[in-house]
DNA sequence: CGAGTTTTTACAGGTTTTTTACAGCCAAGC
DNA sequence: GCTTGGCTGTAAAAAACCTGTAAAAACTCG
């Protein structure tokens, strides 16, 4: 998950971006001082920042001018009241990356967010692989031989509870529990008949299983 | 957003063209004087420029002149007024891109502008294509097959959030809260009615979706 | 008010999930 | 090794849930 940093003195704002980040998976830290913002900026080693250029304590573009110089390369959007004078060549200067005149609207701004974290990272996905299997979970797509391949969500879930933990054995408690959010145990086959699914869908041969193995009387456990 | 550099020391003018330019949606600077234009026109990179022929300081053809020297390839409409003598070879030497004699419409200057601008740089314009639908996200015009589409603000809306976010799931909940703003989640179809109708008027077979993808139990993909 | 737009509603599919039923498998004790 | 009772694999039925879509209702803005 990517964290960004929020370092802005309007309290509604800062709130609002921050629900909005959240919802969108992103982790959100939000902070109203210049000064801590920099500094949290420094232990946090957030993926991107979204900085005011007005702050109480240290100003944006000081942020920005401090973080350079330290070698940071660390992604900023740089925020601004409609009154500032916005100076492209100064904001460039210190590093900028994009910046948004307020107000704008929380679409633009997850938009801009996307387009400078994939400008910054361009390829950073996160895939798993085992055999023949690939699992963007970024996409939650998954494919097997390069081909991709429909799984419920329940399926879905199931499998990435698996590769969470690879080579341990899962009781169906466990996975009731962690997969479905059952907190009492009914008596079910649940477990199993999506087991089945999952061999028959990413096991080369589902019925002589390699990844997804049964341990008699406890559970199954995922080899990758 | 596209920014437009107006160079004349008719401040009525300047100021008529500097409130058209921002209601199109353009950023406009204006400056008086010839030199401090060719200055700006240096530091600022606008991506188009309109200059004066007579203008205090340094003249119009000077200002072109030095920029093509100096292998600044920013387009420029000449403007001028109704007595000067136009050589339109001149304009062409000094590589002006078009002019305008004074008095002109904000109208007709706006159309220039706009094909001055699709001539320089026809990529540049932010046109996303998928199948046979353009997306021209500077006019907000949608068309198919060339012909255009008339779409509603909601259907606009929700497209240009596909659009930003392609090749990945989305939630109802992630769609309601970017495209309609809404921070709690009313039980409501509202979005795939939206979906329904973006089907309809953008996919080749509405009922056989390529690009508006249903997720089962989780949201929508969209697939350029 | 009225045209156009948006949201809600209702219901008919469609898909997914869960349960069921039964066959075959396993492990342990005889 | 054989038997037995519980455990697992699996297809298929049943139930639950989700989506597509037209149409009605509500809303918006001039």
């Amino acid at each position: 998950m990517q964290t960004i940093l929020v370092i802005d003195d309007d309290e509604s704002l800062r709130d609002t971006i921050g629900v909005m980040l959240e919802q969108e998976g992103f982790r959100a830290v939000l902070v109203a001082d210049g000064r801590a913002g920099y500094e949290k900026s420094m232990l946090l080693k957030p993926d991107l920042m979204l900085v005011d250029l007005r702050l109480p304590g240290m100003s944006g573009v000081e942020i920005c001018k401090q973080l350079r110089a330290a070698h940071v390369g660390t992604p900023i959007i740089v925020l601004s009241a409609l009154g500032d004078e916005i100076d492209k060549v100064l904001l460039l200067e210190i590093g900028a990356d994009d910046y948004l005149v307020k107000p704008f609207g929380t679409r633009e701004l997850l938009a801009r967010i996307r387009a400078v974290l994939r400008r910054a990272s361009p390829e950073a996905r996160k895939v798993v692989r085992f055999n023949e299997v690939e699992v963007d979970l970024e996409r939650r797509v998954v494919s097997k031989r390069g081909e991709e391949l429909k799984l419920t969500p329940a399926e879905y879930n199931l499998l990435t509870y698996f590769l969470q933990n690879p080579d341990r054995p899962l009781t169906r408690d466990m996975i009731l529990n962690s997969v479905w959010g059952y907190e009492f145990f009914p008596n079910t086959r649940t477990v199993d008949a999506h087991v089945v699914k999952l061999r028959q869908k990413l096991e080369p041969e589902p019925n002589v299983p390699r990844h997804f193995l049964t341990v008699h009387g406890v559970g199954y456990r995922f080899l990758p």
